[in-house]
DNA sequence: ATTTAAATTGTTATAATATAACAATATGTA
DNA sequence: TACATATTGTTATATTATAACAATTTAAAT
């Protein structure tokens, strides 16, 4: 259990309270009155969270939400749902999706080190 | 089996001779001499591209590859593993991968209607 | 063949996302 | 204390992507 920096922990805040995706400028609009004022120093404590695990980015919408998994300690296995309507993003755990992709070896029986999965659909709501 | 417009032809040619990725700007600066001279034409082929599953975007790395599997006529179960050190991707085509992607459903029952998945890991050469 | 709708193209401008390069300061550890 | 490492601050710039508008081509329906 890591301890944050002061703009690590100022970002990881905001992005923990949202329920939703954030993106980067949108963090950064939202945490100039503490004092943060360039991109760059958004970025630099986006890549530290995610590669802490605290924070996951969301490919294929650039943006960062919460590790919803307290026991992901690292981003090395991750997988999304993503409501195509709505945006709603909510990060599956599912043991045996883990332990399938996991375990996945391809045809030459390379296996992977990390995945990112990104399932899309519509959420309870919007169907 | 769709015919494709003229912008839609020269890039996705060039997209399917390459055998990386390939990022907009960098297709862009290969087909000025075809006459193909602004960003939005670029993105506009490759969005339709992707649209009819003749290329697939790399979501982790901004980047377009030709579809290597000739039955996937739409984008929405996709695959790949990508090296971290050569950066090279590979389209993965398993059966038994897809199977239990398209049936996963989650904790609420909900099943999905398109994924995308990204492996991460070092490849033959790399190792 | 002519009309009409839909898709594609061309063009300029600009928005959104992300990193380079450099200097200073703070923090952890031997 | 000294040293290495991580973090911060700052300006500038690179990279990725879309908005808005007008013209042209293509497909399909009459």
């Amino acid at each position: 259990m890591q301890t944050l920096s002061k703009n690590q922990q100022i970002i990881f805040d905001l992005i923990d309270k949202s329920h939703e995706p954030m993106k980067a400028y949108s963090i950064l609009f939202n945490v100039q009155k503490k004092g943060i004022k360039a991109p760059l120093q958004v970025y630099r404590a986006l890549d530290k969270l995610v590669e802490i695990g605290k924070i996951h980015k969301i490919e294929s919408r650039n943006a960062f939400i919460a590790c919803q998994n307290s026991s992901c300690q690292v981003s090395k296995a991750t997988a999304f749902s993503i409501c195509e309507i709505c945006e709603k993003v909510t990060e599956i755990s599912s043991a045996s999706l883990s332990k399938y992709l996991t375990n996945f070896k391809d045809k030459d029986g390379m296996k992977y080190s990390k995945y990112n999965l990104e399932f899309f659909g519509l959420c309870k709501k919007c169907r």
